[in-house]
DNA sequence: CTCTTTGCAAAGAGTTTGCAGGGTG
DNA sequence: CACCCTGCAAACTCTTTGCAAAGAG
């Protein structure tokens, strides 16, 4: 295994990434970060992201327009995605419990993890108007 | 709107997206129409991958290892992602009837879309020994 | 002192875009 | 004939990587 080192720029991205409830992308937690650490490189972010995922402290949301979005909570639950304006929002997964199961008897493989999304139109950006910017 | 004109390439493509349930990239796609159009670009098939989404006879599936995979089948479906081959295949979408109205009413947004999927091991990688390549 | 982590910048990979020429109706 | 579609290649964006210097144990 790697032997992991402490390190302060990699305890305030994870703090950052904790914090929030965005869903951050590399960039975003870079741009936060920038203020406090000027001296923080945009690869490092990506570098210990990575570490974190492998490491099971955070998990990847997927990627909205094009960006990879993080999340520091890794129990299950579902997403909710604002094709409008790119927020992620948390949702109260719905009862998922036993699907794997189903899911595993349906291919013969083992499921690791699951990912359940929400794309839609967000209650702030119904209220701006918005919406159905894209809508067939 | 723009008016759609037809093309035989345009036709392939999507034909091609039909004809397959490995939820294949642009460049899956471009390789495998290669040979019967020697002059196929990659840029067309990109272009054409777009309109198919734009014009609802596609969606896509998500990001598999950097490369956004698509699939004409655009009827609510879950899929099982292998994370050891990168395949994609389909799964018969549990119930998730009635959830979309759950999100919204947690959200106060309105949902368009959802993606259901599944992460693990497929059968094939299991029987071939190569599962837990990643497992912590 | 040894090994991990970082900044910087260049390299990569995937996707998008502009333009001139060919195809479709 | 007008307008859409395509090939080609350059441009872009996001992410990864190599290397020498700085930090942690």
């Amino acid at each position: 295994m790697e032997a992991r080192k402490f390190s302060k720029k990699r305890a305030a991205i994870l703090e950052a990434l904790r914090h929030t409830d965005e869903h951050p992308s590399a960039e975003m937690l870079y741009s936060r970060l920038k203020g406090e650490f000027p001296d923080l490189s945009l690869g490092t972010v990506y570098r210990n992201l990575a570490m974190f995922v492998a490491d099971g402290d955070a998990v990847s949301v997927g990627s909205v327009g094009g960006q990879e979005r993080y999340d520091a909570v890794t129990a299950p639950h579902a997403h909710f995605i604002c094709s409008c304006c790119g927020r992620v929002l948390d949702v109260c997964s719905p009862n998922l419990a036993g699907v794997d199961r189903q899911v595993e008897a349906e291919t013969g493989g083992v499921v690791l993890s699951r990912s359940l999304s929400f794309t839609g139109t967000c209650a702030r950006c119904l209220a701006s108007g918005h919406a159905d910017g894209d809508a067939v």
